[in-house]
DNA sequence: CGTTTTTATCTTGACGTCAAGATAAAATGT
DNA sequence: ACATTTTATCTTGACGTCAAGATAAAAACG
């Protein structure tokens, strides 16, 4: 196997992992990804769905599934727009905030976890490498 | 971003270009797959659903789908086995067979222009930090 | 103003995937 | 031989995704 199997391989086993921890806590990959994005964008923790798109790189169907289900799920909720009605917040609901945050926890715990057996030298070999494999394909 | 945020683009890019390649005849990666499996298994270019599970890591009823599939393209065919009335064959036919010559061409092609940016000292550096970071992981 | 264009979001239909269960035939045990 | 277990494949229902189109409101224009 080459270079680029290795890499599909290592992605499977890291997206595994990182899905596995998630869903201990009743999440994906998918919701963890809308739910970290309105943490990181600090308070009050809304964004519009057309932010959330932006900074996800998905379709505009998949987001209003995703919104929908963390709907169903009481970690967000649809706050209408009081200076344009043609949009909506997404908003983190305390249960939304108090569950990404413990997330967002063992999230960078798991990831750690994962590069445990590269020392500072390898993962900077790597990332050079990575850059690298990265540019050329632009 | 760290390394694995970089494995995740590259990987990314991968699977587009590939696609990309197998989509200008018509392919997808997961039948792609399963032609090109069939290829590597020579003559008769036959194989149950059950070997071609083992060899592609999939579940059941994803194969039964892909094969359904290529069988609507013409490009295999499902031929009962005589010995055993449980099972049946997969196999290539003439169109899938010349099919999935010519692709197997360009995916190879298309693999090393991917891996262009690379030398081949980095591509053996790569591939060692990508081992052991595969290996710690097991 | 009223009409057109743009923006923001949602809906629909298709795809590929998986887990779990259904079906059917072969192998095994008594 | 018959009943049970194992093997091989397919079916079903749910998910997450995307592309394309629908809906609705705001903005821009004449």
């Amino acid at each position: 196997m080459g270079v680029i199997g290795r890499i599909a391989r290592l992605n499977a086993a890291y997206g595994q992992a990182m899905h596995d921890n998630v869903a201990r806590y009743g999440l994906n990959m998918a919701k963890f990804d809308v739910l970290a994005t309105l943490r990181r964008s600090g308070e009050p923790y809304a964004l519009s769905p057309g932010d959330l798109l932006k900074a996800t790189m998905v379709a505009s169907g998949t987001m209003t599934n995703r919104i929908d289900r963390l709907v169903q799920d009481g970690l967000v909720a649809r706050i209408p727009n009081p200076q344009d009605n043609r949009s909506v917040l997404i908003g983190l609901t305390e249960k939304g905030r108090a569950l990404i945050d413990e997330v967002v926890g063992e999230h960078v715990t798991t990831q750690a976890r994962l590069l445990q057996g590269l020392d500072e030298k390898d993962q900077e070999a790597l990332t050079s490498l990575l850059i690298k494999a990265i540019s050329v394909l632009d």
